[in-house]
Parts: structure tokens; C-alpha cells; sequence
RNA sequence: GCGGACAUGGCGGAAUUGGCAGACGCGCCGGACUUAGAAUCCGGUUCUUCGGAGUAGGGGUUCAAGUCCCCUUGUCCGCACCA
């Protein structure tokens, strides 16, 4: 009596059982695993297909883990504060904690639906105060060793969501979040010291198995670079300004010199005839925004009518000013050497400077230059240096000047400090208190959380003020320190605080004496495996590397790096895009479930492609992995009462099948596991064909092997196979390598190097035995002299005839 | 502009890392079952003038190249004047 493979029975049935008795039992003395997703926004409008893969993954790895014997971490939570809950508020005046909680409810049941296994008693939700109590902790922490500062400089503004960006959050100019473009303001803000790591966090990414693109961004984003400070005094004056240069060695070639609009200098060394010239262009380049000072290649600037003078020659360079030198990088200033700068040749053809060559390929000058020669060579026009290879002028120019004291060896990293001030009112107040007598003074720690208030308009501001400036009786308390009248700081911080360290937390969730005790850091900490989206590769990775080190540094945690394995999986696409609401172009994981099963929609989620990379969702590629199962459960149902004995055949099929999908799962190419199960379910329904029955061993082990990507179905055909325990009580089982030898092997025959013939030979076939076979084989086709024989053992041989 | 990744049937993709290209699946074609359809099962499915040709195109190294090297083209990603 054969029955149907009824996935809605089957998987209702061991959804139950899990929930009385847990897959992954805790407090074991097992060794330990923390696998984690970056968790998610709670969007109100759920999850789609996309959202799965990451989890399936990661769910995967964890139940292969539980079978090798680990106990795991495998939590979940939620990334709960952001815009979207905020402008939902503005738009319908419902607390954005209304419906932060709603969201997380109906996200809450869509992640079930995947069937991971989630311990959900250590849930957490960045908006819960028992959470950003030690979001503000840290913070204070971070103010009290004086990581955290306020400055006043121009900052990227995003004018929709009406607050300051971070530099990670305005890459390309435009809002990382809305797609707005960034306008600069003036504003004071609370900054974060990352670049006081910058060096520790681009040296540990050695450290770190993480995709190597990911480790490149970030490492760009550091942005190292060796050069040199060097001085130049400004004619007729006793002011001198330093510029930043990694070609020291082209010292004798600047011939002018440009300063950032913003330079402080400017004002003071501009001549009253260039006076007016020059506000004007410092005005106009203090309005453009980000965007066109990008886009606009055209190089402009202005002659301030002072000249610098070359401290190693003495000639004498004109100081311009241009917005293609940064403000806020090196020293904001430049010495211009336009024979060997593109940018400083482009600006030298525009205004008709001077070019001098110093580099050349050959020690000869060239005639003229169409272009900067930007390569090494030989120095010339150098005085003492000629002749030097300029690679060794590089070093040798440096260590002159530091002699001479008007320059020193320096390095510089692109990384700037991190804004972390936001205007907005969903997100963490920064706990800090402003007291005209005692200055800033941040909220005592067992005063920790400081709540966020009511508010009666959640509306941001155009001010660059957050709307809880607006709650008179919050904003003014007694300053801390002596008592007397003070007011909060109304900013709250950016959406990354919460998750910067969030990884922690799950390790003690429930403590509420410290983040989290240093017993549970230890048992679990670092992340052995971490899965989520490659869009975090310079945002939330490097904030959380930054504040791990910072906890290292004050002894609250004992490890440097918080994720040891890092796994980016692939967006899921339909029609070529990135599924949205808009698009219109979303596969909703709830019709999947009720028409194939959680089962079915797992397998097909590892399936659809490489991992690591983009798929495009097909339809009716979940009904290759459907009709798999089906044909699983066929099999098992005909053959449970046909047990024979193994036979070498069946023995060898799998050891093979265990050795294969090992291998694959430990290289995480998980589309070729599944393709894997499906080639030897084949084999081992043919195998099982030919002699009239199987054996108990291949089918449990097909059973467990399976059991981490369909849990469900495997579960069901463990018990039909008599077990009473679940199957992840089991031990993932191991392969024998003598095992996997055939008796005999199939050879391809190459006569130069094209296949003419097979033959089969035993496994263990010598050189000699093998070529004669292979040239009988052959026949008549072989023909001349032999000058060549090789034989690969057990994959080919090929005769070379001429 | 600079840097990186990639390019394999109608489609998604395999290929033990230099050793029989196209595993596995989708789709399609044919057959069985059926009054019929759905489902299921079985067989076929790179192209071909049946000699061969073939992994974007061209060259090279090698007994042997999808895999290594050089050039070209195309796609995607990152950075955006970082001196």
C-alpha cells in the first residue's frame, strides 16, 4: 500500500515535534558553533524569496554543525529603528514603535515558515530599551576615552530624509538609503574617532577568511597611502603651508601649488587684486554640491597672487585655488607637479603653467609632453638627484628634507571619522548633557537608558535639529555633574549603533548587568560563520570591527574581530531586477510553502545557483527539486520492506554519495549539493533495482545527509526507518576512502590529443598494461613512429604519433 | 578615468583545479498510461553537410586548455579628482 508524499502532513507534524523537543539542545557540554544572519529590518511588507536564501544557508550550515556534533548559536532579531517605521508615523501619526512591533509580528511568522532553527528565546530588538541601554553605554564609553567628539564642518545632507550622512552612507554623492543627492551643510556634530583604527582595522583583515572583494573594499575605503609633508613658505611672509604628496620624488618639478577652497590659508595670503576673484570662487565652491564638484571633470580655479617657495630649489610657485583638492584629505593642500599628475597637467594646460619634466622613461627629456608620464623611471632637472631610478628618489627625498627640516615621512588614509550624529527621532538618544558650567557630561550609566520621549510631531526638521528639540520638559534637566540647569543633546544616533555590536548580545541577551557577561562571550564569540547581503561590505562590517576593537581596548571583550567567516550570498532576481513592491516583481515564500512545501522552496533556494552569486528566479525550477522529493519518497516507500544486505556496488554508491556531499557542503557550493543528492538518489534507485532491494546503511545515510536542506522529509523517512529519536540526533555519517575505489576504470584513448577510443582496465592497472590495451585499441588508426606516451592513472592516457 | 570579477547548449548551471565539456535541473520533442487533460513514468535533447566543429573573439604555452599567459570585445561590481 503505497502513500503520497504529503508535504502539508508531514511538515505540520514535525513543526510540532520540534517545538516540544528542540533540534539544537543547549547548555550542553558540546564544543560550539555561532553561526549568524545580519539580521533584518522589519519592513511592513514582509519577506520575499530573496530574504530566504541567506537564511536557508545559514540554517544549513547550523543543522550540519548540530550533526557534527556542535551545539549552536543560530539566533534572530531585529534591526528596528530606521526611517521607514518614522515616516510611516509622520504619515499616519502612529508611534513608530506601533508599528515596529506589527512588523516584527508578521515577520516573526514568515521566518518560522522557513523552519530554522531560530532559539527565539534569544530574540532582540534594537528599539527595545533594555537593548539601547547598552548602545548608550557604549557610546558613553566611547565619549569617556574620547572617541566621540563634536565638530562643526560641512557634512553630507541628504535634503529628503532630512539629516547628515555618514561618508559610507553618501558614496557616489547620492543617499544610500533614499537615492537622494547629498548636499553639504555646515553643521556641529557628534563624531565617532574610527580613523583612530584605521590602521589595526586594515592590518586584521589579514585575519579574516572573508571574500577577498569584501576585504578589498574595505581595505580601499582606508585608503593607506605613504608619502611625505613638506613645507613651503610663502613668499614675502613668515606663513608657510604644508602639503601632502606620495611622488616626493618629483619635488623639483612643482611649478605651482593649489589649496582646497576651504583652506584657512587662503584668506590670509590672497593680494587685495586677486581679493575679489577669489571669495568669489570660495563662495561659489562652498554651494556646489558634492555631485557636480564630481561630475564637473573641468578643472577651474583662481590665482591668489602669492607664490610658494620650493624648499629644496627655491623657485618659486604660484598658489592657486581649485576644487579638485580635497579639504579634508592630507593637509588640503598641494604642490603641483604637471608633468607627472594628470590632474596637475590638465590644470597646468588650462591656465598656461609651467611644466617641467623630472622622470623620464630614458634619463632624456623629451621634446614636448602630450600627457603626464605617471611611471617610474630616471631622474632629471633634479639637481643632486639626477640619474636615480625615481622609485629610490622617493625614499632618498624624504630622508633629505627630514635632514633639512622642511618635511618628514607620512602616511594618510582616505577613512574619515565617522558622523554619528542623526536628526531624526526614531533611533537612540545620545546620552549626553549639555551644562553651560560643567560642559558636556554624559548621562550617569545606571541613569542608562536614557528613553526616547513622546513626541506630538515626529517631523524632521529643515533646521538640522531633531524634532525632540521640541520637548521642553525632556530637553532641560540638572546637569549630572553640579546640579544646576542643563540641557540633553537632541540628536539620536545613526541606524548602524544598534547593529555594531548586536552579534553580542545574542551570546547573553537577558543580562542586565552588562552587555553581555564575559562567561557567554567566550563560550560563543567570535561568529564562526556570518551570512547576509555584500551591500554591507563598508557600512555595517567596518562599524562593527571598529567597535569590537574599541570594547577589546576597554577589556569588555577579549577578542579583536568579531566574525571570523564571513559568506556574502546573492540577491534573488525576477525579470533581471532586484525584487521590490514597486517593480511589481516580488515571489512571495508564503505561496511557495502552501504549493511545494518549506521542504521543496529550501532546496530550491540553494538550487537556483551558485550561492555567492545573483540568480534570476524561475518559476518552474521548484518543480525539479518537488518532483525530486517526490521520487525520494516513492523510493523510500517501495523499498522500506525490501532490506537486503549491502553489496560491494551499494557500498561503494555510498561511501561515494557521503564523500561527494561532504566535500560540496564544506565548500559551501550548496547548488551542487543539491544537484548531488539528485544524481545519487538515481544511482542509488538503479543500484537498488538491480538487486532487488537496498540496504539500511545507504538509506540512512541519504536520510541524514539530506536532513540539514529538508528537514521535514527527512525526518518523516528517519522514522519510517524504525529510529524513535529525531535525526538530528544522529551523527553525520563518514566515508571510507578505500571505499571509493572502483574495481575498475573507464580510459579515454587520445591519439594527439583527441579522444579515439575507451577502454577499461582495472583500477590498479600498471603504465605498460594500460598503453597496450589503449593501442589495440586504437587498431589501425595508430600509425608512425610513437614519440610520446602518457598516461594519467585512472583518467586517461594519449599516444603521440608522428 | 582607476581597480576588480565574469563570459560554457533554448535557459539556470556542472566540470575532481591542466586530463573524455555540457553533470543535475528547467524547457522542449517523442512514447506509455488516459475518453481527454493534469499528474506520473520511459526515451531523446550542443551544433553538424556525420568528415568533424565547439566553452565571447584572436594569438600563445603544453602530449593535453573552459581551466594557464598575452591582446581584443562585452557584461557586472567597487571607487570617484584621495595629490
Amino acid at each position: 500500500m503505497s502513500t503520497k508524499y504529503n508535504y502539508k502532513e508531514i511538515e505540520k507534524k514535525w513543526r510540532e515535534r520540534w517545538e516540544k523537543e528542540p533540534v539544537n539542545p543547549t547548555h550542553t557540554d558540546k564544543p560550539k558553533y555561532y553561526c549568524l544572519d545580519m539580521f533584518p529590518y522589519p519592513s511592513g511588507n514582509g519577506l520575499h524569496v530573496g530574504h530566504w536564501r541567506g537564511y536557508v544557508l545559514s540554517d544549513v550550515v547550523s543543522r550540519y554543525k548540530i550533526l557534527q556534533g556542535y551545539e549552536i548559536l543560530h539566533p534572530m532579531g531585529w534591526d528596528a529603528f530606521g526611517l521607514p517605521a518614522e515616516n510611516y508615523a509622520i504619515k499616519t501619526g502612529t508611534h513608530p514603535s506601533v508599528a515596529t512591533q506589527e512588523s516584527i509580528a508578521n515577520f516573526k511568522r514568515q521566518v518560522n515558515d522557513i523552519a530554522a532553527i531560530y532559539d527565539w528565546d534569544r530574540e532582540i530588538n534594537t528599539t527595545d530599551p533594555a537593548y539601547y541601554k547598552w548602545t548608550q553605554w557604549i557610546f558613553v564609553q566611547m565619549f569617556k576615552h574620547g572617541l566621540a567628539y563634536e565638530k562643526e564642518m560641512p557634512l553630507n545632507w541628504c535634503p529628503n530624509c532630512k539629516c547628515v550622512l555618514a561618508n559610507e552612507e553618501a558614496t557616489n554623492g547620492v543617499c544610500e538609503r533614499c537615492g537622494s543627492q547629498v548636499t553639504k551643510k555646515n553643521l556641529r556634530q557628534w563624531m565617532l574617532k574610527i580613523t583612530h583604527y584605521a590602521e589595526r582595522l586594515l592590518n586584521d583583515l589579514d585575519k579574516l577568511d572573508w571574500p577577498a572583494k569584501v576585504k578589498k573594499m574595505q581595505s580601499d575605503w582606508i585608503g593607506k597611502s605613504y608619502g611625505a609633508e613638506i613645507d613651503f613658505p610663502v613668499d614675502g611672509t613668515d606663513k608657510a603651508i604644508k602639503v601632502y604628496t606620495t611622488r616626493p620624488d618629483t619635488l623639483y618639478g612643482a611649478t605651482f601649488m593649489v589649496l582646497a577652497p576651504e583652506h584657512s590659508i587662503v584668506k590670509e595670503i590672497t593680494t587685495p587684486e586677486y581679493k575679489d576673484a577669489i571669495d568669489k570662487y570660495v563662495f561659489e565652491a562652498s554651494t556646489k554640491s558634492n555631485v557636480s564638484r564630481m561630475t564637473d571633470k573641468e578643472k577651474t580655479g583662481v590665482f591668489t597672487g602669492a607664490y610658494g617657495i620650493n624648499p629644496l630649489n627655491g623657485a618659486k610657485t604660484p598658489i592657486w585655488v581649485s576644487d579638485y583638492v580635497l579639504a579634508d584629505y592630507g593637509t588640503g593642500a598641494i604642490m603641483c607637479v604637471p608633468a607627472h599628475d594628470d590632474r596637475d597637467f590638465e590644470f597646468a594646460k588650462k591656465f598656461d603653467l609651467p611644466i617641467i619634466q623630472v622622470i623620464s622613461k630614458d634619463g632624456k627629456e623629451a621634446e614636448e609632453l602630450n600627457e603626464a608620464y605617471t611611471e617610474p623611471g630616471i631622474m632629471i632637472n633634479s639637481g643632486e638627484f639626477n640619474g636615480m631610478p625615481s622609485e629610490e628618489a622617493k625614499a632618498k627625498v624624504p630622508d633629505y628634507m627630514e635632514e633639512k627640516g622642511f618635511g618628514k615621512k607620512t602616511i594618510n588614509y582616505k577613512l574619515r571619522d565617522w558622523v554619528f550624529s542623526r536628526q531624526r527621532y526614531w533611533g537612540e538618544p545620545i546620552p549626553l548633557i549639555h551644562c553651560e558650567k560643567c560642559g558636556i557630561v554624559p548621562v550617569p550609566e545606571e541613569e542608562l537608558p536614557v528613553i526616547l520621549p513622546n513626541v506630538e510631531s515626529y517631523k524632521p526638521t529643515d533646521t538640522g535639529e531633531s524634532p525632540l528639540a521640541a520637548i521642553d520638559e525632556w530637553v532641560n534637566v540638572k546637569c549630572p555633574c553640579c546640579g544646576g540647569p542643563a540641557k540633553r543633546e537632541t540628536n539620536t544616533m545613526p541606524q548602524w549603533a544598534g547593529s555594531s555590536w548586536y552579534f553580542l548580545r545574542y551570546c547573553d541577551n537577558h543580562n542586565d548587568k552588562e552587555l553581555a557577561s564575559k562567561e557567554a562571550l567566550k563560550e560563543w564569540m567570535p561568529v564562526d560563520m556570518y551570512v547576509g547581503g555584500i551591500e554591507h561590505a563598508v557600512l555595517h562590517l567596518l562599524y562593527a570591527r571598529f567597535y569590537t576593537k574599541f570594547l577589546y581596548d576597554i577589556g569588555v571583550v577579549d577578542f579583536d574581530e568579531p566574525f571570523k567567516k564571513l559568506f556574502n550570498q546573492g540577491m534573488i532576481t525576477k525579470d533581471g531586477a532586484k525584487m521590490s513592491k514597486n517593480k511589481g516583481n516580488v515571489v512571495s515564500p508564503d505561496e511557495m510553502v502552501d504549493s511545494y512545501g518549506c521542504d521543496a522552496l529550501r532546496m530550491y533556494e540553494l538550487f537556483i545557483g551558485p550561492p555567492e552569486l545573483d540568480s534570476e528566479w524561475d518559476d518552474n525550477g521548484i518543480d525539479g527539486v518537488y518532483r525530486y522529493l517526490n521520487k525520494l519518497w516513492k523510493f523510500v516507500d517501495e523499498y522500506k520492506d525490501k532490506i537486503i544486505d549491502t553489496t560491494p556496488e551499494l557500498e561503494r554508491a555510498r561511501h561515494k554519495m557521503i564523500y561527494e556531499i561532504t566535500n560540496r557542503l564544506e565548500a559551501l557550493t550548496l547548488n551542487t549539493v543539491v544537484s548531488g543528492f539528485m544524481e545519487f538518489t538515481n544511482k542509488l534507485i538503479a543500484v537498488s533495482k538491480e538487486a532487488g532491494g537496498v540496504d539500511m546503511a545507504s538509506l540512512e545515510s541519504l536520510t541524514i545527509l539530506l536532513s540539514p536542506f529538508a528537514p521535514h522529509i527527512a525526518e518523516e523517512i528517519w522514522e519510517i526507518l524504525g529510529h524513535k529519536e529525531s535525526v538530528f540526533r544522529s551523527v553525520w555519517p563518514s566515508y571510507d576512502e578505500s571505499k571509493l575505489k572502483e574495481d575498475t576504470v573507464n580510459i579515454a584513448v587520445q591519439l594527439n590529443g583527441r579522444v579515439k577510443a575507451n577502454i577499461t582496465v582495472a583500477a590498479d592497472a600498471d603504465k605498460d598494461t594500460v598503453l597496450a590495451a589503449a593501442k589495440e585499441a586504437l587498431g589501425n588508426k595508430l600509425t608512425g613512429t610513437i614519440v610520446k606516451e602518457i598516461y594519467v592513472p585512472g583518467r586517461i592516457c594519449n599516444i603521440v604519433a608522428k
